[in-house]
RNA sequence: GGGCCAGUAGCUCAGGUGGUUAGAGCGCACGCCUGAUAAGCGUGAGGUCGGCAGUUCAAGUCUGCCCUGGCCCA
């Protein structure tokens, strides 16, 4: 026998199997990187930039959405004939990293580091931060994402440190670099900044002082502002009151004692008879401070701002009481001490005014930071703090110095008391960060000197690059983008750290203004050759030392070279950056730009990109940090310095970008490894099993023989129900297995399993140490003898096409996705499946024709002389293409991919199921080739079109059909094929409308069926179809016979209203649209004359006159056709159903012959059960006994030749159950019987 | 506390510019089909469109307030 034209497809669903053997192939025929040498060089370009992930954790299911989000739209962009260039990154720098080595080293803290040597600090942050690089690989590569992996760029490498020392280089030179102060949460005692995530970690509910403060006016003595603070340790350092804008401020005098609700009043000891508060407050401080408050006059806040105040210490007023500053708009303002307005100050609080200290409290440095911008020379002023950053007063405090500030608190109060300016103490209770590490101690915000960026000053060009950008959803434009763009603050550049990126700053030891910012190593070495000896003689003494920590701590803070104003020597400031601004750099860094050969022509040609896509939580990131960077180096100047071929107008760095959601667990929390919630991507993509702890007993029960019990949430984490069977094994020791009955239990756990004692034994487990109280984090952890592989052998896993399809099909990318086994599984039926059943379908019957694409005699007819079927099918496929093309021109993922999923549906459920006759005909005939090429191109196209998508199963399709058939214009991998172009020829809207008409006709037919209990088996004599309008039924003429075919009915008649015998009524109502804007309110009344009207003479009026005359309250009016839209229904009484084309109505008696014809078709479906349960091949001959009741043997001897023919029966024979062979088999068909008997020739 | 997004059937989601029986898929129920067979197909039930006001002849859609969830920032 010749070999088959197609290799049969398997009917296991073990997708993970197959496409281990697909990435075989494109491993072993190096596809990915000949996909990359595909397109010339000339080639247009398409220009992904990837942004880098860390590799110091283990890649999650988010990450996974990220990959083929990004894989996506590279490949289609391949398949179109571009060249992409897909360069992978890692993000290595910064504070986790850095923590996550201080976890290990159990030190925290700056002088721990220090302690501990910075030189093996910093080399143990480089071991760890490609920890986990093979699991990133392993993920990368088994979801398919095509990304070039050896030669990523890396942050920390030279030549990337050294492109992000020339972009801050530019920025100094543009004057866009300056240090100014940041206020920070600071741990003092380990000399440390923490992180926001660092600081939430540590909150602790305390008692801390909430203290009213007079502070006198200078004008006016006798009268104090009412200023609170709960710092009191502060107020040394107080720079500022400030009241809020717009609220009202009374002076009030000081009456005499009220009772107090049952507290006694402190004396008060007040300098002064008068204050000023919040008018909203006067009561409230009334009842505090236990006196009447009488109001003077009231005036608004603004008519206090600038008046002068004498603060409550005099650490530095005792020196500039009197000192002023110049305003940029000329004249000047006192430096300190006077009144500002803040929206900050709220007044559900305190006094309704706040003392502010710039030093201390990022609102107050904000506050302060304003107040310089007013300034002509605001480096002039220096910021007032009395702190030390170790935590202790300086010596300017006078009797406090030395001492931990918060010590002071109590001994202050006691001096302002004293000096009388307390008005009022007392203790409140909030949450409060302490150190994380270090609970007792509690973390102080405080102001650090800080290097920032001047983005303010170029904001104008980042809103207008912003604008030009676009975003995928668009509401990030103007929302969350947009409103962080509005509300931009210079970027806060340094971080006071250990392994980052170096601020390339270098001062003169000689003079603090000669500042110098070398943009590499090669400039640092033109001003002093000796400059980096030290490391070049520790790279020899140990060969071993990464050559890239050149330009890292701590050697680089070793490297000194002449000023080049005056010679003295350069120290480089002791800061690294933000890693934030590393990333926002890759665009050029990547290729070392502009320091490394070629790097300007490969910056060329990949700037901007076309296209980068992240998660939502990089706004403020990644987003951020590349397009900032970029509207700030590279403006027209520096971009025609560096020598670019073209200027780039906005956007760059990035044409579009899709923001997408976060990945949830099935009911939508954020999946986490505390909470169990977890689905490892291992179980999508290849294994359905989990890890458990093991326990014997469980609330005074051990698990019942034979059975494993776990949690309902784990249970359906794994897609099992209940009575499933798992087979239970040591992780370390899988070939000793127990086959066990799974069932939930109520109160275990998540990540614990209660197993019998008899199987813990078997397979040599103990129970888990910290048993019922076991966290899912930790179960992973233990022992390997205290834990059980769980898996469910008998189902395999959906696999990496169908955990990619899901994020493309289940919503839109920017919507949160609700993730788990399950719904991946459901949507992979959707479209995969079916998919793969009508490929398989078709390698079925081409191989038992023999029927070959490259045979000329099995071309098929020219698709005009095709039948509707096929050119309708073909149609769909060109509408199909072209719609997925525009959807993914636009980054329209979703849209692509339920254009897909309609195309499969409509492929299977009606192309293949009304041409299966066609494939079943004898012989291989013009109609038969014309169905297989129908067929095989669809097939073949969708291969291409969804290989973006789901590249294995494309693949899969592609080298059978395709590759294997040895067609002419086969490429070697359907990734290399050119994108399907839509064949306009093909398409034939009109014709697609009809179908869809046809579609609606059969299925309000088999309504009609299902509801009057008649079996499609059962022929009727007629179906008639009552159309709502003319024209449908005229397109339709022609799909008569697939009608009757699709409804078992001999004949189908077309009606239009007025000629169906009652079976129909009419209804008629407003067409709002048109008749609203005439008639407004009348509509209604409309309506009802409508409804009350005799629908069928109102629908004769119409069709006779094209216009109904209604009787509105004695009014008579006028409707023309287009203000009233008619509708029928099935009338009362028949078997009929309505939709939306019109009316079906059966005609139901069956006549004998009816009946005969019925019975035959069961007959034949009797024998092809028992061909199947025999388990014949297709093709197989057979002989065949048929009996039974009298009527049968009838028909059974009239259709012979029917049945053989059918049947595949060389003989049929037939006669009373005494004549029928041993075997046979009796079935009742109503009120008949049937005897069938087939045997294998 | 502020900002952004979301809330429509049991689940996942559609529903230009307001237009009157609110759709689809899955799941479920019932049934069909059986030469794609551990598949295929049909029909049906399910919704006071998060809540309360308002604008309008007409609100899922527009406005205001509130509730719930997610994210980002305080």
């Amino acid at each position: 026998m010749a070999e088959t034209p197609f290799s049969p497809v398997s009917t296991e669903l073990d997708f993970p199997r197959y496409e281990r053997q697909i990435l075989e192939l494109w491993r072993s025929r190096r596809i990915f990187e000949k996909s990359l040498e595909l397109r010339p060089a000339d080639a247009p370009h398409f220009v992904f930039y990837e942004g880098p992930p860390t590799a110091n954790g283990v890649p999650h299911n988010g990450h996974v959405l990220t990959r083929v989000m990004k894989d996506l739209f590279p490949r289609y962009q391949s398949m179109l004939g571009r060249r992409v260039l897909r360069k992978g990154g890692w993000d290595t720098h910064g504070l986790p990293v850095e923590v996550e080595v201080e976890k290990e080293l159990r030190i925290h803290g700056k002088a721990a580091i220090e302690e501990y040597g910075v030189e093996p600090f910093v080399a143990r942050c480089i071991e760890s931060v490609f920890r986990y690089t093979t699991e990133w690989e392993r993920l990368t590569e088994r979801i398919g994402f095509w990304v070039s992996l050896p030669d990523a760029y890396v942050t920390y490498h030279k030549s990337y440190v050294e492109s992000v020392w020339w972009a801050l280089s530019n920025l100094f030179d543009k004057g866009l670099l300056y240090q100014g102060h940041k206020v920070v949460w600071w741990w003092a005692q380990g000399g440390t900044a923490l992180s926001s995530a660092e600081v939430g970690l540590g909150y602790k509910s305390v008692d801390d002082p909430s203290v009213f403060v007079a502070f006198p006016l200078v004008d006016e003595p006798d009268t104090a502002l009412a200023v609170w603070t709960t710092t009191p340790w502060t107020l040394p350092s107080n720079g500022y009151a400030a009241v809020r804008p717009g609220a009202s401020y009374a002076v009030v005098r000081i009456g005499a004692e009220k009772a107090g609700k049952g507290k006694k009043p402190k004396p008060l000891r007040l300098g002064q008879s008068q204050l000023i508060v919040a008018s909203e407050l006067c009561a409230a401080i009334a009842d505090k401070i236990g006196h009447e408050l009488e109001v003077v006059r009231t005036l608004r806040g603004e008519e206090l701002v600038g008046r002068r105040y004498v603060p409550p210490f005099d650490t530095y007023h005792r020196d500039r009481a009197g000192a002023r500053v110049a305003l940029k708009e000329g004249g000047d303002d006192a430096m300190w001490w006077r009144v500002i307005a803040e929206d900050f100050v709220t007044l559900d609080t305190g006094a309704g005014i706040v003392h502010v200290a710039p030093a201390f409290g990022e609102d107050d440095n904000k506050a302060h930071a304003k107040q310089l911008r007013r300034y002509a020379q605001p480096d002039e002023v220096e910021l007032i703090c009395a702190v030390n950053p170790d935590g202790s007063f300086k010596p300017e405090a006078g009797k406090y110095a030395g001492r931990w500030v918060k010590d002071c608190d109590k001994e202050i109060l006691a001096e302002l008391s004293e000096r009388g300016v307390l008005i009022f103490d007392e203790l409140y209770r909030h949450d409060y960060p302490f150190c994380w590490r270090s609970d007792d101690d509690p973390l102080i915000q405080m102001a650090r000197p800080a290097w920032f960026i001047r983005t303010t000053e170029r904001l104008a060009d980042a809103m207008a690059d912003n604008q030009a950008v676009s975003w995928l959803p668009e509401h990030i434009k103007e929302g969350r983008f947009g409103d962080f763009l509005r509300n931009n603050v210079d970027w806060a550049l340094s971080r006071e750290r250990f392994w980052g990126t170096p601020l390339n700053v270098w001062v003169c030891s000689a003079d603090p203004e000669h500042k110098h910012a070398p943009c590499s190593v090669a400039e640092i070495e033109k001003l002093s050759p000796t400059a980096f000896d030290h490391f070049h003689a520790a790279k020899k003494a140990d060969p071993s030392l990464n050559p890239h920590l050149i330009v890292h701590k701590p050697w680089i803070d070793q490297v000194v070279f002449p000023c080049p104003r005056c010679g003295a020597e350069m120290r480089r400031v002791p800061e690294v950056i933000d890693c934030w601004f590393d990333s926002g750099c890759m665009p050029f860094a990547q290729w070392g730009f502009p320091h490394a050969p070629g790097s300007i022509e490969k910056f060329d040609d990949a700037f901007p990109a076309d296209f980068i896509c992240e998660a939502i939580d990089q706004t403020r990131g990644w987003f951020y940090s590349l397009l900032m960077i970029s509207a700030l180096v590279f403006d027209p100047a520096t971009q025609k310095r560096v020598g670019l071929s073209a200027l780039r107008g906005f956007p760059h760095p990035y044409k579009s970008c899709i923001v997408l959601g976060h990945v949830g667990d099935k009911e939508g929390k954020k999946e986490s490894k505390s909470r169990g919630n977890y689905t490892p991507p291992e179980i999508i993509l290849d294994r359905v099993r989990m890890d458990f702890g093991v326990l014997t007993e469980a609330h005074g029960a051990s698990a019942p023989e034979g059975k494993v019990l776990i949690a309902r949430e784990d249970l359906e984490g794994m897609d099992l129900q209940e009575g499933a069977r798992v087979v239970l094994y040591r992780p370390d020791a899988p070939e000793l297995k127990r086959e066990l009955v799974i069932e939930a239990h109520k109160k275990l756990p998540r990540r614990v399993a209660l197993v019998p004692d008899s199987d813990r034994a078997a397979l040599g487990l103990e129970p888990i140490a910290t048993g019922l109280g076991s966290r899912p984090a930790e179960v992973p952890r233990v022992p390997a003898a205290q834990r059980v592989t769980i898996e469910d052998e008998s189902t395999p896993a959906p696999g990496a096409d169908a955990f990619r399809w899901f994020f493309y099909a289940a919503s839109p990318p920017w919507s949160n996705t609700r993730h788990s086994l399950s719904n991946v599984r459901l949507l992979q039926k959707d479209f995969h499946v079916k998919l793969r059943n009508v490929y398989s379908f078709f390698t079925i019957y081409a191989n038992i024709d023999g029927w070959r694409p490259t045979d000329p005699g099995h071309a098929g007819r020219p698709v005009a002389e095709r039948c509707l079927l096929d050119r309708w099918m073909l149609s769909e496929l060109a509408l199909t293409v072209r719609d997925v093309r525009r959807a993914l021109d636009g980054y329209l993922a979703y849209d692509a991919a339920l254009r897909l999923i309609e195309l499969t549906e409509a492929l299977s459920n009606w192309y293949v199921r009304r041409s299966r006759p066609r494939f079943w005909a004898k012989g291989l005939e013009a109609d038969k080739c014309d169905a297989y090429a129908t067929l095989y191109q669809a097939l073949t196209t969708l291969s291409e079109l969804a290989a973006p998508f789901i590249p294995f199963f494309s693949e899969e399709i592609y080298q059978n059909l395709v590759v294997r058939a040895g067609l002419p214009g086969a490429v070697e991998s359907v990734h290399f094929a050119d994108y399907p172009a839509p064949d306009a020829s093909a398409i034939d809207e009109g014709l697609a409308r009809e179908m869809a008409a046809v579609r609606q006709v059969v299925s309000l037919g088999l309504s009609v069926r299902t509801a009057n209990r008649l079996k499609v088996r059962q022929p009727l004599s007629r179906a008639d179809v009552v159309f709502n309008d003319r024209a449908t039924m005229e397109r339709l003429d022609s799909h008569r016979s697939l009608i009757a075919e699709e409804l078992n009915v001999h004949e189908v008649r077309f009606m239009f209203p007025g000629h169906e015998q009652g079976a129909v009524s009419f209804k008629l109502k407003p067409n709002f649209r048109t008749l609203g804007p005439r008639l407004g309110k009348r509509v209604q009344e409309v309506k009802q004359a409508l409804d009350a009207a005799d629908g069928s003479a109102l629908h004769a009026q119409l069709s006779s006159s094209g216009a109904i005359v209604l009787d509105l309250g004695g009014e008579r009016l006028s409707f023309s056709g287009d203000e009233i839209e008619v509708s029928v229904s099935a009338a009362a009484g028949f078997a009929a159903e309505t939709g939306k084309v019109g009316v079906v109505v059966l005609h139901t008696t069956l006549t004998d012959a009816l009946i005969d014809e019925g019975l035959l078709r069961e007959v034949v479906s009797r024998v092809q059960q028992a061909r199947k349960d025999l388990g014949l091949e297709f093709t197989d001959r057979v002989r065949l006994f048929i009996g039974g009741s009298p009527r049968v043997q009838r028909i059974v001897g009239d259709s012979g030749a029917h049945l053989a023919t059918e049947c595949l029966a060389s003989a049929v024979t037939s006669g009373d159950a005494a004549a029928a062979p041993a075997g046979a088999k009796e079935h009742a068909l109503g009120d008949e019987t049937v005897l069938i008997v087939v045997e294998k020739q």
